[in-house]
DNA sequence: GTCCGTCCCTGACATTTGTCATGCCCGGTG
DNA sequence: CACCGGGCATGACAAATGTCAGGGACGGAC
């Protein structure tokens, strides 16, 4: 006998959600008691339905899936978290995996797959992409130390060294030798190059 | 009475695809009669079947909706264009309605609400997303000439000066002086917040 | 035809950024 | 304890970047 699954589902794509709900509910051990389009949402949904298991995409307004697993982790330890993305970064996959996610796949994968993937988490069993593991793997630890890492988080959107330093609270020469290491250990030319390769591997 | 309208599906995610092709399947009046997950295999596709709508993401790894679009427009002008995006830039809305494109919705609408808006375009009609179209009309024209956007997107990656002049045989100085009259007319700091803006907007 | 505005292009100069040598503090090792 | 090794922080110098004034080409206005 099989027991019917508890699904919560949070995409800010009202079309996917849509369709995915469909297509999940067409399976008769499934069953999709909320949905959210934000991070916030998907938190409230998950407090008032205490789903069984949680699909996450990760990237949604005001907080993204692995904050959300991170709260439900202390909030509702019995959900199982499974994300899903379109762009996947080594480092949110091991990000998401710190924060207790029990599954982590691409939207490439079929709803079919999804299914199979939802009762999988649920039984207790762990899944992460292959191809994902194995960037993960290739790509490795960041090799940035805490302050490079935020210094270079400061830099991101391209403001100017002075403006950088005021808000680290640090001296300029500080700021651009931070940027300028950062820069050397991700092999990039410049530190903008170095922001660029840092959001790819998700390690800012 | 109503015909049968013969729908191409293109989008790189499966799950968005699969769900999508399942849900549009359920009105009777549309049928999926082919699907493709890069932008030569739309077009190889819309060239095999010729449906009266291709439903086109925006980003396709191989070439974008709008490339495809303009291809279809020459080889298959009876084929309308519907595209649908997650996240809407401005200039892409522009560059998409040139490429002869008869609608233009992200992907927060609803299932029920594309299979409505895929007979409107098939009836010869246009849509674009009201929020899109106020957005693409508040960010108004690009200000930058052909070259301030050439040199721009040579910058795009982070390459240093020397490396862009090189690419669009300028002197260094040139290249320079074009980088800050497009930082300026974009209100940038510097040319990697240009980059980024003229990005967001869809200018480059 | 002549004027005016705009785009395209350049080199010289000022400013910002990247690199280097250096010193402090702290935790682990012998 | 004395000695590393690594992260944190700084200022001085060299290199890259941004700014400026200006010149040539072209098209539309008068």
């Amino acid at each position: 006998m099989t027991t019917t699954v508890r699904v919560l589902l949070a995409d800010d794509e009202h079309l996917i959600r849509g369709a995915l709900a469909a297509l999940l509910s067409l399976e008769d051990d499934l069953l999709v008691v909320a949905e959210a389009a934000t991070g916030p949402e998907a938190l409230a949904m998950a407090r008032a339905h205490a789903p069984d298991v949680a699909v996450l995409d990760l990237q949604m307004p005001g907080a993204d899936g692995v904050k959300v697993a991170t709260s439900l982790r202390t909030e509702l330890p019995a959900c199982k978290v499974l994300i899903v993305t379109s762009h996947g970064r080594p480092g949110h996959l091991k990000r998401a995996l710190a924060a207790g996610v029990r599954g982590f796949v691409p939207k490439t994968v079929s709803a079919q797959r999804l299914a199979e993937l939802i009762r999988t988490v649920h039984a207790g069993n762990r899944y992460v992409d292959p191809e994902l593991a194995a960037d993960a793997i290739s790509a490795g630890d960041s090799p940035l130390t805490a302050r490079e890492a935020e210094v270079l988080e400061h830099a991101a959107d391209g403001a100017p060294v002075a403006e950088i330093a005021e808000r680290a609270a640090l001296a300029e020469g500080t700021v651009r030798n931070y940027l300028s290491s950062a820069a050397s250990k991700l092999g990039a030319e410049n530190r903008h190059a170095a922001v660029r390769l840092a959001r790819e591997r998700g390690w800012v």
